[in-house]
DNA sequence: GTCATGTAAGACTTGTATAGTCTTATATAT
DNA sequence: ATATATAAGACTATACAAGTCTTACATGAC
């Protein structure tokens, strides 16, 4: 399948949404309760999605009360790809591009390797010219009609 | 995972492979049982990749002793994504893109939508305008020891 | 005509990675 | 103190991909 997986998702939703809390409301903390709520993602699961984020440097926790995440560093600096990464390894559309060592049985003969490389290093360059704040920007038109950000909003007060 | 699954990748190898015998040998035939051998690739699972591409008209069958395969339209009309659909469905980085019906629990204040979907078309577009022609194209370039070439060429003697 | 070689197709089994759960520990604001 | 928060690892269930097995059918070669 060539897509993400719930983990990522999950991820891209978590970060998108403590970067837009903290812009709305300067120095927020959002904490995984919160989170786990307003997309309704199962608490331990994202619990460790935020722990995962946090050891790689994208998110800081703030402990105790109150407590919860912030961003590590400015959401311009914090690209799709980075984010991909962690949970689903290098982006690699098949084995090939990803392995130091060959395993791949189709190597030797192989005609394809070439063009998907190509493929390959196009998606990759989209994922990491693209940053959350990017994500911020273009998610500003609503489209869509959105019941749960009044909730939200709520959640923000 | 953002990575075409294993039936993917044999179909392109084999209608790649289907497409450049048949250019180098106006006329000729491409059998399962030498494509398993070329590519070491599962006899029977690779039977039923080339069924199903032949079901979606992409190649068309010659029954009989020294039958096999053959392209059922021109390499430049057959694309990558035709490819991808019939084994991985519609190309979409996340379910919601894929389904008519929404069912997914993040739908309601989903902020990340719009630019995913936008990085989702420049991805199928990528994919619906490579063709079968470009990929031989493209790799005509041997930068790689081809082993199992010489064995291709003595299949099509 | 028969036989070997090929495609056609469905049911079944296995393996593996993802998704999610459970448990326990630790930090801190109130 | 205690409630609320993060931290982290081990465990389990499930879904899907991958591959196998079995049987049927078509046709060219001899």
């Amino acid at each position: 399948m060539l897509q993400f997986n719930r983990k990522t998702e999950y991820a891209f939703l978590a970060i998108e949404y403590v970067a837009r809390k903290a812009e709305e409301v300067p120095g927020a903390v959002t904490s995984t309760r919160e989170l786990s709520e307003a997309y309704h993602m199962p608490y331990p699961l994202l619990a460790k999605i935020m722990q995962q984020l946090s050891n790689h440097g994208l998110i800081k926790s703030v402990q105790g009360t109150k407590g919860g995440y912030i961003l590590a560093k400015k959401a311009t600096n914090i690209s799709v790809a980075d984010i991909v990464e962690i949970f689903d390894g290098r982006v690699a559309v098949a084995d090939c591009f990803k392995e130091e060592k060959i395993t791949c049985p189709q190597w030797d003969g192989c005609h394809i390797r070439d063009p998907f490389y190509e493929l390959n290093m196009k998606i990759y360059q989209m994922l990491s010219e693209t940053s959350i704040a990017d994500l911020l920007k273009k998610s500003s038109a609503p489209l869509y009609p959105i019941t749960v950000s009044q909730k939200s909003k709520e959640a923000l007060s």
